[in-house]
DNA sequence: ATTGATTACGGTAGTCGTAATCATA
DNA sequence: TATGATTACGACTACCGTAATCAAT
């Protein structure tokens, strides 16, 4: 079954005629005959009584031009949708931020590329916890806003975006209050607790070893 | 575009790769490398990102997905069809009766035609005024039981079925109740009405001409 | 070294158009 | 004779598979 086949035939089925058919096929009338013979070998019987003016589909041939027009259908939807595509059409731009993040820090960012290309829109999602940046190469998004940087990847583009400060919150008469900077060492003095679920453990661990010092958590 | 490529696309949106989808689609890695080329060519853009084992289809690529299993289903069905078809499936039989016949006189037949032939079911439809036979050669009907014999035609088959008695209704005390037969020529001793939408009247008008008798309507 | 995709190339199948043939009105 | 459909035949397109090449892990 070829697509040319469907389309002669539904052609054919219109005119009930062959020669008509084949012109507005646009070939030639013997091109068309055997097309749709063709199809009648496959499907096993014929589509359409033979019988000069007054030839008519066959019970077959009726069932048959339904289907096929559906499929006509989708192919002109398919030749439609890729022509708006390729002139610039609408493009859907698949981003996910991290739900520490909060999409809000960036809504002047988008309002400003949205502006730029008006062909684009952009779709928030909120990152799940069980995904990460792995979702960008499989596909499901186009991009990720993260509150870390990522190993580097050869295959996807890191930008620096935005630093955060850490700040600690403290009753105005604890010791660390006086501080204006408190450094990771200050705080190795006070018992604390290790959220093993912690977005930031794993830099915060890192951050400590790196610098020799040795975290004594008091809760876990 | 070409089946082909619809169904080595669906494979490949299935699968994300192209060996894969190759050895679905029974060819080989090669040919469907160029089939997906020649489909990107047409539709004027990419349709996956190649990526090794992180491939995923683009935008455009999603869309056309829908579009062509659409086309899949509906080419599917095609195949169902005719095969059930071409199984001895279900036939639909339309018969157009006269309504001067009524379609009465005939169940009998079809009964026993449908007991004999279980595939088949007959839809009995009633042939309008202005239809005859050359709604059988265009294929509205399969068939059409009239009240008169048609003038022959090759494209026809054409079988008596019945034959009706032309029967004299009048009152006990007429001239002509005592006859047991009545001839045409005793009617025409008598004042008659020629109705000229009657459905016999071209056959009693030849029926009277070919004995010579001349017919003298008192009305019209 | 292995997996995955593309390019190169020779062979072949299938479709096309022209022209001839057949059938029918 | 004119209209409509099929068959015959030569030509060409385009698809396929094998094999080689390229890229990445």
């Amino acid at each position: 079954m070829e697509l040319n086949q469907v389309s002669y035939f539904i052609n054919l089925a219109e005119t009930l005629n062959f020669t008509a058919a084949a012109r507005l096929s646009g070939v030639s009338q013997p091109s068309l005959t055997r097309a749709i013979r063709r199809l009648e070998d496959e499907l096993g019987g014929p589509l359409i009584y033979r019988d000069g003016k007054n030839s008519r589909l066959t019970g077959l041939g009726h069932d048959v031009e339904a289907e096929f027009r559906r499929m006509v259908v989708a192919m002109k939807s398919v030749r439609n949708h890729s022509e708006h595509w390729a002139m610039g059409g609408h493009r859907v731009l698949d981003v996910a931020v991290a739900p520490t993040v909060g999409p809000k820090e960036f809504t002047a960012f988008f309002e400003s590329a949205l502006a730029e290309m008006p062909s684009i829109e952009i779709k928030l999602h909120s990152l799940q916890s069980n995904e990460d940046t792995s979702e960008v190469l499989s596909g499901k998004y186009h991009a990720c806003i993260m509150p870390r940087e990522t190993r580097p990847e050869r295959k996807l583009d890191v930008h620096p975006l935005f630093r955060e400060r850490f700040v600690l919150g403290c009753s105005a008469n604890h010791p660390l209050a006086a501080n204006e900077i408190v450094r990771g060492e200050d705080l190795l003095e006070f018992p604390f607790v290790d959220r093993l679920k912690c977005e930031f453990r794993d830099r915060i661990l890192d951050h400590f070893a790196r610098r020799d010092l040795l975290m004594r958590p008091r809760f876990r």
